[in-house]
RNA sequence: GGGGGCGUAGUUAAGUUGGUUAUAACGCCGGCCUGUCACGCCGGAGGCCGCGAGUUCGAGUCUCGUCGCUCCCGCCA
């Protein structure tokens, strides 16, 4: 690091440096100034070192020092001393030692930030954003960025070791049915065309593949015009793989070495490999979510059999109208107080559970709204199939299938998080594998791809396609941590008939299948080999590896949920000219 | 599109059933101070209480609207 402006960074000196004449670069810290002796705490990303200036041994630079402030910008020259006896630091990496200065040049003055450069101050996340680049000078914020370059790294050499060549594709490239909603970018050479922003390079990086790259990965910029989240923003970044003559546990068998070894390097974790499978089948029958979080037991129960002959009412027309009834036993619940329990109803109910059943499991009997509504036969049954001991408390939402299962899920990582079932401490990953292939959407009255209209389907399925769509499993699979979609991805459709017949099936009439994707369909019958590949989402992981409650804590710019920049103000209104060079009219 | 929370010196917050001159801490400015490291001591400046209406003798406080930040639902193949 030595240059011209510096001999050392701020946080490399040490006792072994004593007697050293060394020049420093930096921002000052904190100044403490005593009237006579004058001490600076200078700060770079490295670390912070105590300056001195002392009006005995060096006047000259003594005399300029009172009049430094925080974070300005200075140079100093001097000699490495030890720190008297008493008064070394040992808070400080570099707290045995100071820099006693006789030559001080101030590079740079600073105006008083409008908010301290420290790591105590919790500061409104607006007055962060506005002054980002103050924002970032702060530790944690540091941290971030630092260990997101380490895990970029760590990816990097990890796929340069395993032949993956990293290669650039379009930004400016073509809007797609399905999925989210475009960022379009008007063309000004062809007057009412758009290009789009890459929800995902997927279909480039398949006709990678049809190139015979055999193994490409790109750590990428996404973007998806879609409401923003704690753990979404518009802009977002994925670790995007695919690779050439592979099944799916080859995929999972590398991506794991890979995962470990980021966990391993960041937080030293020593991963559990392989990570466990679970069908997507029983992650929603027992934890209701795709995307479970196992660091927990409390799974959902199916009560469907209790209560077949059930003659209370909502559980009867539940079941009439095929829906179904599960429920959660919380060990030790019955302590919970009528309105905690009114809280886990709204929990629920924002999942669109019209209600939440209970018992209390007391000494003295069942102490419940509903149970008198239950045939006795039913009591003991749900008694069993609960393991219902006393001090429990029992909790059911009957409903839809998708929706029972969602809110119970829900409640259920309330409930771990509220009575503490959770060791916020614990690693736990897992692959989510067989998901369908289709859902059917309601709203719009036809299938649609859960994973992309891109994914292989299990080849025991394939003959299930046209006659039971929604039974087909996909070859497709997420990595789970914590009850977080670290990432996804899924064996590929490599030949052109069955890509074709899954257009079909998602209701993309063959015209528009040709225009839309024509180049793909083409592509896959010049001899596409078979391939799969894997993206996760960089800014996500960041945010879990870090602790942090979102996104924004592990991006250097991020935007605001009304997705602005609070630093730039883009978005922003352009000029006439610029309208009219794009071809464009205003609303 | 919908629901919740927040908005008071530069920053973080307090501000009672509506009632005199809107508080505090840190920061900032001035002075003092030779071993501090969240230095200390003395003094000082600093306010469109987000903005706009309304209720009232009187609004930081109540009502409505609006803007901004945020959490969630919808949305996110």
């Amino acid at each position: 690091m030595a240059a011209a402006y510096r001999s050392h960074v701020c946080g490399a000196l040490r006792a072994a440096d004593i007697g050293s004449r060394v020049k420093l670069s930096g921002w000052v810290q904190n100044w403490r100034d005593h009237g006579g002796v004058v001490f600076i705490d200078l700060r770079d990303r490295y670390g912070l070192t105590q300056v001195v200036f002392n009006p005995e041994t060096a006047p000259e630079a003594h005399a300029g020092a009172h009049a430094i402030r925080s974070e300005f910008v200075l140079q100093v020259e001097g000699e490495v001393v030890a720190r008297p006896a008493g008064t070394v630091n040992a808070n400080m990496a570099t707290g045995e030692i100071e820099v006693l200065v006789d030559r001080v040049k101030v590079l740079n003055k600073a105006r008083t930030t409008p908010f301290m450069i420290d790591d105590i101050s919790e500061i409104g996340e607006n007055v962060r954003l506005q002054y980002r680049y103050l924002d970032l000078r702060r530790q944690p914020m540091q941290e971030a960025i630092i260990a997101r370059h380490r895990v970029t790294k760590i990816v990097r050499d990890y796929l340069d070791d395993n032949a993956f060549l990293e290669i650039e594709t379009p930004m400016l490239t073509k809007s797609t049915p399905e999925g989210a909603r475009d960022y379009l970018v008007p063309s000004r050479t062809n007057p009412g065309s758009f290009f789009a922003l890459p929800q995902s390079p997927q279909l480039f990086k398949q006709l990678l593949m049809v190139a015979g790259f055999d193994r490409y990965f790109q750590i990428v910029k996404c973007f998806r015009d879609e409401d923003l989240r704690a753990d979404r923003q518009p802009e977002f970044t994925q670790i995007d793989m695919e690779f050439s003559f592979v099944e799916r546990d080859d995929i999972i068998t590398l991506v794991e070495g890979m995962i470990a070894a980021i966990f391993k390097e960041i937080k030293g974790f020593d991963s559990d490999l392989p990570f466990p499978r679970i069908s997507y089948t029983e992650a929603i029958e027992k934890y209701g979510l795709d995307a479970p979080d196992i660091r927990f037991a409390l799974p959902l129960v199916d009560l469907c059999g209790v209560f077949a002959g059930s003659e209370f009412k909502v559980f009867r027309s539940v079941l009439d109208s095929q829906g179904i009834i599960k429920g959660l036993n919380l060990k030790g619940g019955a302590r919970l107080s009528r309105k905690e329990i009114d809280d886990l109803l709204a929990v629920v109910q924002i999942y669109g559970a019209k209600g939440l059943a209970w018992i209390k499991v007391n000494a003295d009997g069942w102490q419940s709204p509903i149970v008198k509504f239950f045939a006795e036969t039913e009591v003991a049954a749900l008694g069993r199939e609960m393991a219902a001991e006393v001090g429990d408390l029992l909790l059911f939402v009957a409903d839809k299938a998708e929706i029972t299962n969602e809110s119970l899920g829900r409640l259920r990582l309330h409930l771990g998080e509220k009575m503490g079932l959770i060791d916020a401490a614990q690693i736990s990953f897992c692959w989510v594998v067989d998901f369908p292939m289709f859902a059917w959407d309601e709203q719009e009255k036809r299938h649609v791809a859960i994973h992309h209209p891109f994914t292989a389907p299990l080849d025991e399925d394939l003959d299930k396609l046209q006659s039971e769509p929604l039974a087909v499993k996909a070859k497709a699979y997420d990595l789970v941590l914590n009850g977080v979609e670290l990432g996804g991805g899924s064996i590929r459709i490599h030949d052109a008939d069955t890509q074709a017949k899954v257009f079909q099936l998602l209701n993309i009439a063959d015209e528009e299948a040709r225009e839309k994707f024509g180049f793909l369909l083409d592509a896959l019958s010049f001899g596409a080999p078979p391939h799969g590949g894997i993206a996760f989402g960089l800014d996500r992981m960041m945010m879990l590896l870090l602790g942090r409650q979102s996104i924004r804590e592990v991006i250097a710019f991020p935007k605001t949920q009304k997705a602005t920049c609070l630093l730039s103000g883009a978005p922003n209104t352009v000029s006439a000219r610029q309208l009219r060079d794009l071809a464009i009219k205003k609303a």
